[in-house]
DNA sequence: GAATATACATACATAAGTGCATGATTATAA
DNA sequence: TTATAATCATGCACTTATGTATGTATATTC
């Protein structure tokens, strides 16, 4: 029961997360304390304190473990530039909602970041990282629109930047009442439908 | 300082939802003690325990004060049914965000709505009384939707439901990013502008 | 004006959570 | 093989929050 092998390690600490993304989503942050976390992993709380810091780093460490759709985006942003930018900015919103409904790990985190936390100060590692990946995020999307534009597939009077924001929206906006009451309605055919709407809107 | 007349206790009672109003807004609902929303309101702890049964009592008092957008759409709402429904949508859609950007009583509410409490279990009556609200609300302008199908200002071709939902997300959406950062951009000039696109995007 | 209820303060009892310090045991390196 | 370090358990000290019980002085009622 103790000092196990380095892999046994790893497996624990996967453990302890899983317990962890699994009672935040639930539960709520604030409600769940590091002894539930380390109960449902089979460990002490011993365990915890040995591989993260305290709540917060192992919350940080939770959003860590899911590969940023930013991240993958980025590359293929480049390319669909001198493709059809605007259908890639539909794909790319319709795949992230189909993430949130298919994947549950992607859906527990975005639980957590949309229900299940508090967003406090303007220090909070979560928020921060929330904020400024969106930040990243909308700027990739407005050279999309700006390219649309230039290729005409877009009216020049639409200001790409309100266009973005106005599609993270909406995209935010169908994710956050899906999780509020999922049996409601099904995420990924309306908000598909929505953002073929919204879309649509613009160019005209 | 005891036994006070009955209009001072109903103003302790309101400078205590004011405290509580203002605290959960800003540090959130869980990080904030039944001791500091007294101390705010200059009395002690006992002073809410004898207005409030606990805090999720206070939570709930402090959602009863601001009029529900429900309720005053509902009357208006029938006028508008001979009228024009769409132009009646975005007028309603728009003086929402209004409200939120300019009322502070509102925007602290809508701030502690979308991110500074955690939604957890069914039971939690705020998470309730928001998707009860909400759902209600859907069921009323999907009524426009429909009366403006009627009338031939949209194609029968849309989804009256799909429709209501998603200009909610978009909204709700809007919301939610402007008061993650409320700096980042102007949110009465580029949501109305979103709203726009929106529903023009459903009339083709 | 006596009786009572109200509006709050004060104090306490309880619980729970955090972080750390220490202990135990074994993998791993030298 | 010995020394070290990693992995985790256990126990403690401290803090903080909640709910309630009780006290007290005044408003209100009759």
């Amino acid at each position: 029961m103790v000092r196990r092998t380095k892999e046994d390690a790893m497996e624990t600490r996967a453990k302890l997360l899983d317990a962890a993304e699994a009672l935040f989503s639930e539960n709520g942050v604030t409600q769940t304390s590091m002894m539930q976390v380390a109960e449902k992993a089979g460990v002490t709380r011993g365990a915890i304190y040995h591989h993260f810091d305290n709540k917060m780093d192992l919350i940080e460490s939770l959003m860590g473990r899911i590969s940023l759709p930013i991240d993958e985006m980025r590359e293929q942003i480049a390319e669909s530039l001198e493709f059809d930018p605007l259908e890639e900015i539909k794909a790319r919103s319709k795949e992230f909602l189909a993430r949130v409904q298919n994947e549950p790990q992607v859906r527990s985190i975005a639980s957590i970041l949309l229900h299940k936390c508090e967003y406090i100060d303007e220090v909070n590692p979560i928020k921060l990282r929330h904020v400024s990946g969106r930040n990243e995020c909308i700027c990739e999307v407005e050279k999309l629109f700006e390219s649309a534009i230039e290729k005409g597939k877009l009216s020049p009077s639409v200001n790409p930047r309100i266009a973005v924001i106005g599609l993270f929206s909406l995209v935010d906006g169908f994710i956050y009442n899906w999780l509020l009451a999922p049996d409601y309605f099904p995420l990924v055919e309306y908000g598909n439908q929505a953002i073929e709407s919204y879309i649509n809107g613009l160019t005209r």
